[in-house]
DNA sequence: TTGTAAGCGTTATCAA
DNA sequence: TTGATAACGCTTACAA
């Protein structure tokens, strides 16, 4: 039932390898072959078995990225990157999240989950520094985001330090000096939560002010709500407050909104800066400040080494750090009304390690 | 290199069959002869190749989402709940952007974009009804949204007419008269923005309200910035409003930044209320009302039609409608502080048609 | 309960 | 520039 390629090709007269030939574009074809095999194809409404293309080829031209959720807007917007970064490359993306639980994400590394594609994006959540050895897999993967560093694989991850420091830094500028952190994670080392407490603590010593721990609240999974229930607390502690630091964009808005509730005026009494640059700050009311880690470039970035990777290269393990810019907002007073202004712009950088990728199993 | 079947098969001493009966759960396998095999599969680090498994069984196991794109809250929370109906069923989904460009779009139904899978999930934005018989294709494909009735697939759609007038009904309860609307389409006959317009009248009709036009704001796509331009035009056109119905969240969210910027009181001075009922209302300030057409079943409902076609189903083609509900927050006064209150529920429904699938080819 | 053998529709090799 | 033919690794009749 189905139009095979033996079928074009005995319609246009040719063999099954000169229709393969004109399907890909072989550039050794007669112009008058070629124009009988399309005419073959249209009429016969020929399309390529994509599956047994793959088969032969032991290629699909898919990806796989691997998330916690699209419904965090700066997952649903990295996604959206990838997509694009891929399909101009001609690559298609599969997703699935792991909705940040472990035994998922050790299943991404255990290869279970992946099923036609051949390569990962791996932006994991759950797993930490202790899981390095999982890591080690014998297909091609990319790593985002801060929760393991030194894997043997290619890594693409922000400037967190850099930035979180740059944005604190711009929090004092203005005249604050009693910064709160919303979003920190006790007792990790590495991991964004770290890097940018990290980060906020080196702007402080920077500047001279004291690291005042009262200042720093929790706040396990980084969404709007625990935003908004630790901004919460640290404003109905007593603690004195004229600035805050929300580790990401989700917890900043979640923080906005315990700040209103009370009637506390941005940036007036207390200022607020972000993490992420999603796109949902450039609308609130007043419009939050934010750091921009470079989401475009992360993706290209990471898509270019990841179909690097398949194609089989064997340049020692990388990792890249995309240039961040710190954007001020109406939040920290840089702007009044819409508009934004770019206050810091920390550069990337490319990281050469002497670890060689395991060859491809 | 790889691993295959025969090599289990020799290491277990059995034949690629018995291999095979074991790796699909075929239940009629002797205990002990599954054990050699699964020792003999772990031993070796044995991966099915899944490209050959399709070649055979001409599945793939993956579905293909077509949205607009991934930054737009609703399909990101959309491609989220579909993710998750198809994990559930053992399916995996590509996710591909149209941009909502009409030529995209059309490429998705000319089946030029569909590489792999077995089936698509379409969600339409450039296409309208003009566009009929291109939606006559010959793969299974299910078709979500509201710009297209009457083509030869399934259809899972909203509630819009009924959400919109119940929605509209009440603002009208809570006293308003001069309610604006965000994000009309002008000429439009159906679609989401005309559907939900005709929703409007009617309840404006069914309380004797006169209809003006001076208060339908025009918006083309519609995201946060056109929500925030017509909001703004309309308030600064001079008429008299006491109430905004935003066509979608992403309107009301930009219209909710409008409102604020004007020192318009919400909702003291104007009532808000948005459609989609996307997890950013909750954290805005005010919190916006929305109408909730129920995504998750949405996604759910929409899986299942398609697994049952890619099925060879021959059933009539359907239109399903989910149940939608009115979320009153505090845009709408109905209630103080954080929480919501269901205050009208729409319920769905089935149609069957009595037109048949195309066979599928 | 297990084995044998014939494809699935392409691409790669080698020859013409 | 084109053609014949052998894989690619799996499932599925059909046999045993």
């Amino acid at each position: 039932m189905p139009v095979r390629m033996q079928d074009v090709a005995q319609r246009a007269g040719v063999s099954v390898k000169t229709v393969s030939n004109v399907v890909n574009g072989y550039p050794h074809v007669r112009e008058s072959t070629r124009r009988r095999v399309e005419e073959a194809i249209d009429h016969l409404g020929y399309r390529m078995n994509v599956s047994a293309r793959n088969l032969r080829t032991r290629r699909t031209g898919m990806i796989t990225l691997n998330v916690p959720e699209l419904s965090l807007p700066y997952f649903a917007e990295l996604a959206d990157s990838v997509i694009r970064a891929a399909d101009e490359q001609g690559w298609s993306v599969l997703i699935e999240q792991t909705g940040a639980e472990r035994q998922r994400e050790l299943e991404v590394l255990a290869g279970r989950r992946r099923h036609l594609t051949d390569g990962v994006l791996f932006s994991p959540l759950a797993l930490g520094q202790d899981d390095l050895d999982h890591f080690d897999v014998d297909f091609p993967l990319v790593v985002l985001g801060e929760r393991v560093f030194g894997a043997r694989a290619d890594h693409v991850t922000m400037n967190n330090v850099e930035a979180a420091r740059a944005a604190t830094a711009h929090l004092i500028t203005t005249g604050r000096r009693r910064i709160a952190v919303v979003g920190a994670h006790a007792g990790e080392v590495i991991g964004s939560a770290a890097l940018r407490l990290a980060g906020y603590e080196r702007a402080l010593a920077d500047a001279g002010i004291p690291f005042d721990p009262a200042l720093v609240g929790e706040a396990g999974l980084w969404h709007r709500a625990t935003g908004a229930e630790t901004m919460g607390r640290l404003l109905d502690s007593g603690t004195g407050i004229d600035a805050v630091f929300a580790l990401n964009d989700a917890m900043a808005l979640g923080a906005l909104h315990a700040l209103h509730e009370r009637r506390i005026d941005i940036p007036g009494d207390i200022a607020l800066i972000g993490f992420d640059d999603v796109d949902d700050v450039r609308y609130t009311v007043p419009t939050i400040s934010s750091v921009d880690p470079g989401r475009d470039e992360i993706a290209r970035t990471a898509v270019d080494l990841l179909v690097a990777r398949i194609g089989g290269t064997t340049e020692p393990i990388r990792r890249i750090v995309p240039d961040a810019r710190v954007v001020g907002r109406e939040s920290t007073g840089d702007v009044r009304g819409d508009g934004e202004r770019v206050v810091a712009v920390m550069p990337g950088r490319v990281e050469d390690t002497d670890v060689s990728p395991l060859p491809a199993g």
